[in-house]
DNA sequence: AATGCACCCTGTAGCCACTACAGGTTCAAG
DNA sequence: CTTGAACCTGTAGTGGCTACAGGGTGCATT
């Protein structure tokens, strides 16, 4: 029998206690059972849940797209192709965010080699903030 | 006598006119003068000033640092290191963030390209992501 | 002067994904 | 049987907005 308690389960799958109750709360998770006491208790399929939602956010997919995988794989008969089908979505989503952060990164590094160290009347950084987009 | 409207500030400073009313609540910006109405009333300082906060949003500062920037300005006689300082932190997050996301997209594609569409009994993708960590 | 209506006002609640308490209870070791 | 670490619930806070509800204002038109 295997019966960790919260703690031992947040440590075996690397979601944070206070965690675990939040996606119990939230439906993530089933609700596992209890002791006389009213502790948790989990098992295996437990851990593995657990641990497929934490592998799901590192990889940053949403809360909301988590459920909808797991929803495929309860719903056994689940077709390869709608869970693809987020992944390919989510991936698209990361593609679009690493441009978005690479022109930030360019902008960034611009404004700041413009400024080197000197001490100039105005700083070229403030100036290029204040300055209109682009 | 330039005296805008909150909704024309809206559109001439990019920012949202409910993000403009939360920006005054939280001292982002300072609240303008009104209407005998009640209604604000903007000038080009406050334009300029809501301009700036939009621009540092679109580079990914957070408030709080665009918090710090403004009062490096407003404290007139900033120093351009102190400026820069604040610039080259945010640009190493910045990178940082971008390594991370490049990581989840290898991962992602990893385990996308695996699925090449066939039937096959079990989807690698929910495999991958039941599998452990790496 | 009255009316219409687009815009403005405040205050509150919701979003996401947690995190951090407070104040109390349970479990297991010694 | 006592200790104390770990557990419990419920609520509130985080960041950075966004979205109402329910009302008031300001300007153009009639």
């Amino acid at each position: 029998m295997t019966a960790f308690t919260i703690g031992r389960a947040a440590q075996h799958s690397g979601v944070n206690v206070e965690t675990i109750r939040y996606y119990e709360r939230i439906g993530i998770v089933p609700a596992p059972p209890r002791t006389v006491g009213g502790q948790r208790r989990y098992g295996q399929e437990h851990l593995r849940r657990l641990a497929f939602v934490r592998r799901c956010r590192e990889l940053g997919f949403s809360l909301g797209e988590v459920r909808a995988l797991l929803q495929l794989v309860d719903g056994r008969a689940y077709s390869c192709d709608e869970v693809r089908d987020v992944a390919l979505r989510h991936l698209d989503a990361v593609r679009r965010r690493i441009i978005d952060l690479q022109a930030m990164e360019k902008a960034l590094d611009e404004m700041v080699s413009r400024c080197d160290g000197g001490s100039v009347p105005e700083c070229p950084i403030i100036d290029a903030l204040f300055a209109a987009n682009g």
